[in-house]
DNA sequence: TGGCGGCACTAAATCGAATTAGTGACGCTC
DNA sequence: GAGCGTCACTAATTCGATTTAGTGCCGCCA
C-alpha cells in the first residue's frame, strides 16, 4: 500500500480511502484516479492478513464439515455458499472435522478469525447450538415431508424407511427418521417403520425378507437418500418383490444414477446449493435469520413409486 | 498477550519467547514457570491473525481440491494431510475449487497467506507446475502398473482399460490411461485398448458388446476406479459375459462395496492416507522432495481377475 | 482583516505477536 | 577495583492495513 501511495503521491492513509470506498471522505476525482491508476499498474492486492487483524475477524467463512455429510447435496450446498460469498468478497474454506481432529476445530478459529463459522457436524443433536446452517436442517424436515406425502397422496398407509446399517451416519439419519415419522403423523398414517439396510446384499436380503414377514402391511420404502435405495431396488428385485406393485421405493437427493436403475428410481429433488446461499446470506448477516427461504423441494417422479 | 504478561510480572517479550520455546534466550526456571502457569490460568491462545502478520504466513497449509477429485481415496488423503499437519501445530484447510470460483484461488491466497499450498487441480496437465502433492501423482503410476501387472502375470495379453464417459474426470482418467499403457509397454504386452462407459447401463450395454465385437482377444478390463468396475460387472453379467473366466476385471481404490459385488471385486488398495502424510511433511519442509515415498499399493485378491 | 467552515488530505495510533538491540545486575579475573 | 562477560530480562520496532484526530489552505462573510 505504501509502494502504491508513493507511486501516486499520496499517503497510505488516503489510499485506503480511496480504494475501499470510505463514504465520509472527500477524495478530488483526479486522485481517486491516480490512486486507482497506481495500485492497477502495481497490481496491489490487499494483505488479508493485516487487514483481518486491523479488523478483528478475516474475510473467511468457515464451514465446519464432518465426514457424515459426504453426498447428499453437500457438493452443491458448498458451491451455493462459494459462489455467494465470492460475491461479497468473502471465502469459503472448508475444515474437514475428522474424529481424530475433532479438537482442532478450535485452532483452527483461533488460527484464521473467521467471519463466521457454518457447522454442519453438531446440527443433529438435541442442542443445535451450532451456526446457522441457512435453513438446511428445517429444509431437510420440510423435505422429508414431500417425500412422505408423496407416498400418502399415492395410497399407502403403511411406511417403511430404509437407512443404511452401521454407524457411520446415524445422527443425520436419526434425523431424518425422525422428520418422517412427524409428517407421517401429520398425514394422519402411522409413523414409517425402521428398516436398516446391512452393506452386504446378502445380508440385506436377509433383513429385508425378514422385515417384510414381520410387517405385511407394508407397501413403501422411502429411504434416507439414493444410495440406499439404490442398494435396495437390487435387493428387491433378487426376492422377486416387484417394485413399484409390491413395494414402492422412493429416494432422496435425486443423485444422477437414480434415472437408470431398473425401475427408474423416483426421487426427492433438494435445491442444496440455495440453502448454501442462504446459509452465506446470513453468515454475513445480510438477512435476517428469522425471514423463513423457500428453498423448494420437489418429487421425481420416475417409476418405482 | 500483555495479560499473561502482566499477571506473571514481566514484559510480553518475555513471555513470547518463555511460550514459543526460543533456543537462545535464557530464561530462569522460576519465570518460566510463572508465565507458563499465567497463560494457563488465563487461557491464552495465541492470535493466529497477529503471527501470520508478522511470520509472513500463517499457520494453514491450504488444499486446493477440483470436485474432479471426490472419491479416489481422496477422503483418507485429507484424514492424513490433517493428522499429520496437526502434528505440527499446522492447519488443513480445503478451498473447493468449483468452476465458478477459479479464479477465487488467489484471493484465497492473498486473503489467508497460507504456509503451502498443495494444489490438486493442475497436477495432471501437462506442466506440473502445482505444488508437491506427496508423490500422489507418481503413486499414481506406480499403482497404474501394480493394477496392470496383476493382469499380466494372470496371463492376459490384451486388456482393456475402462474409464467413465462424459468429461467429469477427463485428465485424471487420460493420465491413469497413460499410465497403464507405460506399464503395459514394460511388461511387455500391447497398451490397453481404451472403453468409455456410459453412466445408463442400456448404453453402456451395447457399447460393450460393440466393443467386445471389435476386439475379440481382449480377456480383461482394468477399469479407472472401483465405481467404474461396480458399474461394469453387471452389465457383463446381463450380457450373459462370465467373470472372470471370459473377461477379467481390475478395480482401483478398494472400495468398500466391492467386496459385496458379484463377483466380489478384485482391486488395488492404496494408501491414500500415506500420501496424504508425505504430502503435509513435504509441505511442511520436513522431508526431501527428492526421497521417494515408499507407500506401497497392492492388489486385493478377490474374484472378479 | 479576522474568523469561521468546509475541503482534501496527512500523521499517528492501532490490531497482537515476534524479534532485534539493548540494559542493568552480578560474578569473575587480573 | 576497573573491565569484561554472562545472565535474565525489557524497550522498541516491525508486519500491512484501517481509522481517528488533526492540519493547512482556500473561500466567504461581517
Amino acid at each position: 500500500m505504501r509502494d502504491v501511495a508513493s507511486a501516486s503521491g499520496v499517503s497510505p492513509a488516503t489510499v485506503s480511502f480511496v480504494l475501499n470506498g470510505v463514504s465520509d471522505q472527500t477524495i478530488s476525482p483526479a486522485t481517486r484516479q491516480r490512486v486507482e491508476e497506481a495500485a492497477r499498474e502495481l497490481n496491489y492486492v490487499p494483505h488479508g492478513i493485516a487487514r483481518a487483524l486491523r479488523e478483528g475477524s478475516s474475510r473467511i467463512v468457515l464451514l465446519d464439515l464432518d465426514p457424515l455429510f459426504r453426498g447428499g447435496g453437500t457438493e452443491s450446498y458448498v458451491r451455493g455458499l462459494e459462489d455467494e460469498l465470492a460475491q461479497h468478497g468473502h471465502v469459503l474454506l472448508v475444515h474437514h472435522d475428522s474424529a481424530a481432529s475433532r479438537s482442532s476445530m478450535q485452532a483452527v478459529i483461533d488460527g484464521v478469525r473467521p467471519r463466521a463459522v457454518i457447522s454442519l457436524s453438531g446440527l443433529y443433536g438435541p442442542e443445535r447450538d451450532a451456526a446457522d446452517d441457512g435453513g438446511r436442517v428445517d429444509g431437510l424436515a420440510a423435505h422429508s415431508a414431500v417425500q412422505v406425502r408423496h407416498l400418502v397422496d399415492a395410497g399407502h398407509t403403511s411406511i417403511a424407511f430404509a437407512l443404511p446399517d452401521g454407524d457411520r451416519a446415524t445422527r443425520l439419519s436419526a434425523a431424518r427418521l425422525r422428520f418422517a415419522g412427524e409428517s407421517a403423523r401429520t398425514l394422519g398414517v402411522e409413523p414409517p417403520i425402521e428398516l436398516r439396510l446391512p452393506i452386504d446384499p446378502t445380508d440385506a436380503g436377509a433383513r429385508v425378507t425378514d422385515f417384510l414377514a414381520r410387517q405385511p402391511k407394508v407397501t413403501a420404502i422411502a429411504t434416507f437418500d439414493d444410495v440406499v435405495a439404490l442398494r435396495l431396488l437390487p435387493v428387491l428385485r433378487t426376492l422377486g418383490i416387484a417394485v413399484p406393485e409390491r413395494i414402492a421405493v422412493i429416494g432422496f437427493d435425486d443423485i444422477e444414477y437414480g434415472a437408470f436403475s431398473t425401475p427408474a428410481l423416483t426421487s426427492v429433488h433438494i435445491d442444496a446449493e440455495g440453502f448454501g446461499r442462504t446459509a452465506a446470506r446470513r453468515a454475513l448477516g445480510l438477512d435476517e435469520e428469522s425471514t423463513s427461504p423457500a428453498v423448494p423441494a420437489h418429487v421425481i417422479q420416475r417409476e418405482s413409486a
